[in-house]
DNA sequence: CAAGTTATGTAGCGGACGGTATAGAACCAT
DNA sequence: ATGGTTCTATACCGTCCGCTACATAACTTG
């Protein structure tokens, strides 16, 4: 019977996924890991098997427990403009108050260009965003609360970019103004103009 | 009389830039810049000071050459709707063909959360592009050929952030339909409804 | 008790990191 | 020729990097 472990691997994972989300990949070392964790480096080394492998299980995790998460509650909770809407406004919220920003479109950026895993990975989870805005664009073009008079898979399209832009802005310009603006703007294009009739 | 310097100064920052453009700062060695300046260590401590130095003196140079050029290009030889949509179009080319993606937003992302220096030039350069946009879009509106319905403002934050996010796309999803889609919507939103009477 | 299995701690490995010391080189002025 | 200035090359510094060796610990089973 082995000997148990003494920490707990929820714990440690959130300790590391902070850290990569702060520092990037590159610049956060087994040992800042190692010190976060409470865990010395053969701990570390035989509980995830190395950097890269800590750093895979940190981001899956991560990615479960948030984009999908999020479209989960407001694709069901809510009628599809306002879902959408609400996405945008915790996205704004989020990129304010918290400046780490969203680990995926960190991870895209530092490492999408080298690292074929990776770039697959986001190619995967941009996919995902998209198809939740174009589900929604399409039922509310639909019951005609969303402007149906441009393609929805362009407005998906548009929604999904702003997002990441949002991200990047959330690390290094958090302006209220620029941010809210965005999403007013990106918004206020879902409206159908006066005229438009019910479908 | 001192020795006259071994290199030509515009090279070695090209190749130098590159480094940092392609990997970021903390993936980018003072070894690796020194075999692609093709300088010894302290050729290049000499005339840059230290990596940091060598990575301002970069990044100021790129900045100067990039987003302002091709701003006073645009703006000064097209209409105003022409040159956000000639913008727009050059950003999704340039993301498609060069997956280094844009110097400043890799920068804004890796570096903006630690770095108050850098943190304040992303801020005052976001602002000129925004400044950019919302110049046109006044002009477009008040010639009747850019939709009056909405601010102006939000529309220039909109599309400065869609700016942000396809150069991040650039490095890890560049996907032809995704971005020209965007792009494509960002330009749709422009145009006025054909019951917009000309001012 | 011993055996088996996995976990943990201290110490250390080889190599990479940003940067420096020092000697000699390249140039002009005297 | 010497002197002065800056540039460059080789070798090296102290520290940090990801990771491992090895002894001991913690547990169950027979």
């Amino acid at each position: 019977m082995p000997r148990p472990r003494g920490f707990d691997e929820d714990t440690v994972l959130d300790a590391a996924t902070d850290l990569f989300w702060r520092r990037g990949y590159a610049a956060t070392s087994v040992r800042d890991l190692g010190a976060a964790m409470r865990l010395s480096a053969p701990s570390l080394y035989n509980a995830f098997g190395d950097k890269q492998g800590l750093f895979a299980r940190c981001l899956d995790r991560y990615l479960d427990g948030t984009m999908r998460a999020r479209i989960r509650r407001l694709e069901s909770g809510k009628p599809p403009r306002r879902a959408i809407e609400a996405f945008l406004g915790e996205i704004v919220a989020a990129s304010l108050e918290d400046p780490r920003g969203c680990l995926l479109v960190n991870v895209a950026q530092e490492l999408g260009p080298h690292d074929a895993a990776i770039a697959s990975l986001v190619a995967a989870r941009t996919a995902e965003l998209e198809g939740f805005f174009l589900r929604a664009l399409r039922a509310g073009q639909a019951e005609g609360r969303i402007d149906a008079g441009l393609p929805a898979e362009d407005m998906a399209r548009l929604l999904t970019t702003t997002v990441f832009g949002l991200r990047v802005l959330a690390r290094s310009r958090p302006d209220r103004a620029l941010l809210h603006g965005a999403a007013r703007q990106a918004i206020a294009m879902l409206i159908p103009p006066a005229k438009e009739p019910a479908p």
